[in-house]
DNA sequence: GTCTATAGGATGATAGAC
DNA sequence: GTCTATCATCCTATAGAC
């Protein structure tokens, strides 16, 4: 597999001497996207180092370990998730309904290179004896805010759910890359996006792409 | 993370010699197991080696890499899946919708240790050059069959992959070690299994769990 | 705040005996 | 058909300078 590109916002001038907390926002955006595209046991303090322009030894240096680094990842993908979510629950313009709203988010949310992947590769490590209970404890939290803040019934926060770890599927394994030469593949993704197949196509990483 | 213990029929008698075949078989199996519980990168062949009772370099000698080993092993989870779709939709006696009875069928398949993991880790693994395409493949033919074998519609089969793909991710996060503990886990579960209830959490790995 | 150098410990794969 | 011994590589983490 190629490198993990960062985009420029995720890489500093090099060399540039800026606060811990700078840095560290810097590094755990591009350990989002390392993590994302290799998984937990597949990335190297190294590669994350790369990406985020910085030294391997000071990237454990500021999070302690690789174990330490990957639940702070966590926790961001985590926020923003929510954070997104809520945001969009309290928007009160537009006509759409709220279950179609709240799935576009997760859909614009894509912007955010790994994200979606990293809280895959989370959710299959639950045999983990420390991350194991923190991707459980989000999983809860999720389904918390469906049926608590957003008001979705069981059988509604369950659909909800079950289409998003399609859209993670979809992702993890870069279905998109196969669209125009499997007619199997492009019926599926009709079928998934009867509406925003276009606004997904533009987002969803392809199996050459590095993030 | 404790090491993967191999159930008896995964495991010959020590030193027991037998024919390439059988040895084959064991020794999938075995991995079957381990690259469901620690996934691709996460496993070694070693680990893989001890769970089937022979040494490293003989799984290596056998299977050339470690990469030829998880193909194999995808081959193997994938072929399983297809034989025990194709044999629930084959079957006349019973009362039960097709769908139903497929979606149950699937839950049955858990007594395959390691199986909807390994598709799992394989559907994150889309960046890979060599297992990415392979795992899209699996995947299309999937939806292949749902659509003109079992006779679902798109919207059908979307909705049947997409409970296939919440359920992979119960079991990926083990989140049945919560279901006393945490309310919101409960009440996921009822949700998703109003009927089977009973005989998932039978089958259903917990986070202490060695596989 | 950040780097270079490097120790120490796996891990995949090979060589070659039985 | 199967093992033991072992090499070469890679990777996390530490030491210590600037």
């Amino acid at each position: 597999m190629s490198s993990v590109t960062p985009t420029d916002d995720e890489t500093a001038a090099p060399g540039r001497r800026m606060s811990s907390d700078e840095r560290r926002e810097q590094i755990l955006l591009a350990a989002l996207a390392v993590f994302g595209a290799r998984g937990y046991e597949g990335t190297t303090t190294d590669e994350v180092a790369r990406a985020a322009g910085v030294s391997q030894p000071y990237v454990v240096r500021l999070f302690g370990t690789k174990e330490n680094l990957f639940l702070a990842v966590l926790q961001l993908a985590f926020d923003r998730l929510m954070a997104t979510f809520r945001a969009e629950l309290a928007r009160t313009d537009g006509d759409e309904p709220t279950a179609k709203r709240i799935g576009n988010a997760y859909i614009a949310l894509l912007s955010v290179r790994g994200l979606h992947q990293t809280l895959s590769h989370a959710f299959l490590l639950g045999a983990h004896p420390v991350i194991g209970p923190e991707a459980r404890a989000c999983f809860s939290r999720v389904w918390e805010f469906l049926r608590t803040e957003a008001g979705y019934s069981g059988e509604e926060a369950q659909l909800f759910l079950a289409q998003g770890m399609l859209i993670n599927t979809l992702i993890g394994l870069r279905l998109i890359t196969d669209y125009d030469a499997d007619r199997n593949i492009k019926e599926l993704f009709e079928a998934c996006f009867p509406t925003e197949l276009k606004s997904v196509m533009r987002l969803v990483p392809r199996a050459g792409d590095p993030w």
